[in-house]
DNA sequence: CGAAGAGTAGGACAATCATCCTACTCTGTC
DNA sequence: GACAGAGTAGGATGATTGTCCTACTCTTCG
């Protein structure tokens, strides 16, 4: 490959600083020491905040995308695959303990601000909503599949939030488990139903 | 009753604008204006902004456990107790929609501010997982009384963030339903199972 | 070599922030 | 009617913010 330009390394380290503390408290500042780059030469690369925010967005989205492509190609059932996104929870526990889920705090947090990109950051929402209806139409609950999926999302974003304030990996766990254990039942109801 | 001293309004004020906007988010001059107080004046009443953010929390630490109080001399079972719980989902739509839960919002911000605040504001969840417990303790699930809660929580944040994201009431009603019938299925689990 | 343009450094800029100070106006008491 | 203390007004302060500008250093290509 190549080496990460400026503009790469502003928006990756942006990203990550925005997960940690959050858009409005990361300064100009913060990144550029993390970027070691002078503060004001940002204008060359982002004429606003806002378009740094949008960059990372927009980032975080092609990421998103490439992860769930790749699920698609590894030969798993639907079932697998959603026992993946389940399971991310469990993957990324130390962060999630440490920070949140990256899509609700920011999704939430741009609310708060009333910020113009709040439309952006959900869109990182519905692409997982849109991914996990297809997995569920796949597995043949194609009636119901929005609704599952969105029973999906509720669940990872209580367990994030929940993980976030009480750090309890236990609890984590069991919830998974459990998410799992009603995802068997919805797949058993499916053939028993008809 | 008396007239809110100037102390209560800056606490009721800061209290609704930190939920809607976030507590970094609004400024003394945003307090000031709603107040409508001079904004230098704030140093008689609060010494700093963090002392502003204690009282806010201490007034909802006691507002909620006044209402959990109150829930409690109803004459209702503990079951009926839990589902006023879930439904304040429903009762609570509106603000919900618009700016998420007041409890998970909060605590999620503080985190990523490493605010010291923090563990007081995390008691919020605290007050209602205790309560929670003591209600399905009564309910005869001792056992995993605070798994139980833990699960309440869970579900009502996760439908909370979700709702904000999606501005979605259909959605939040569905999942109300869904968690007042995994309600009644561990009520009568309970009598079946012994 | 020398011109051009991409990228950078470093600081200026006005705005906004929390904080703090001093001078003032009430209100009640002796 | 004088005094004390609670409460207020309004502005000063220094720090920090996002933004923007100008001068500089590279690299590239004729």
């Amino acid at each position: 490959m190549h080496n990460k330009t400026t503009r790469e390394q502003i928006v990756s380290v942006a990203d990550e600083l925005f997960y940690r503390q959050g858009f409005e408290h990361t300064s100009f500042a913060d990144i550029a020491e993390a970027v070691q780059i002078s503060r004001g030469n940002f204008y060359y690369h982002f004429k606003t905040k806002d378009d740094i925010l949008d960059a990372v967005i927009n980032q975080r989205l092609t990421n998103t995308q490439n992860m769930l492509d790749q699920w698609e190609m590894n030969g798993e059932t639907a079932a697998d695959r959603i026992r993946r996104f389940i399971n991310i929870l469990i993957t990324n526990r130390r962060k999630i303990k440490a920070h949140g889920c990256p899509v609700g705090t920011l999704t939430s947090e741009l609310a708060k601000l009333s910020h113009a990109a709040k439309g952006e950051a959900n869109k990182l929402f519905s692409l997982f909503r849109t991914w996990l209806r297809h997995q569920f139409t796949e597995l043949g609950c194609k009636k119901d599949a929005d609704d599952l999926a969105l029973h999906v999302l509720t669940f990872s974003q209580g367990v994030a939030t929940l993980a976030n304030a009480f750090h309890d990996e236990k609890f984590m766990r069991r919830e998974v488990k459990q998410m799992e254990d009603w995802l068997d039942s919805v797949i058993a109801n499916k053939y028993k139903g008809r």
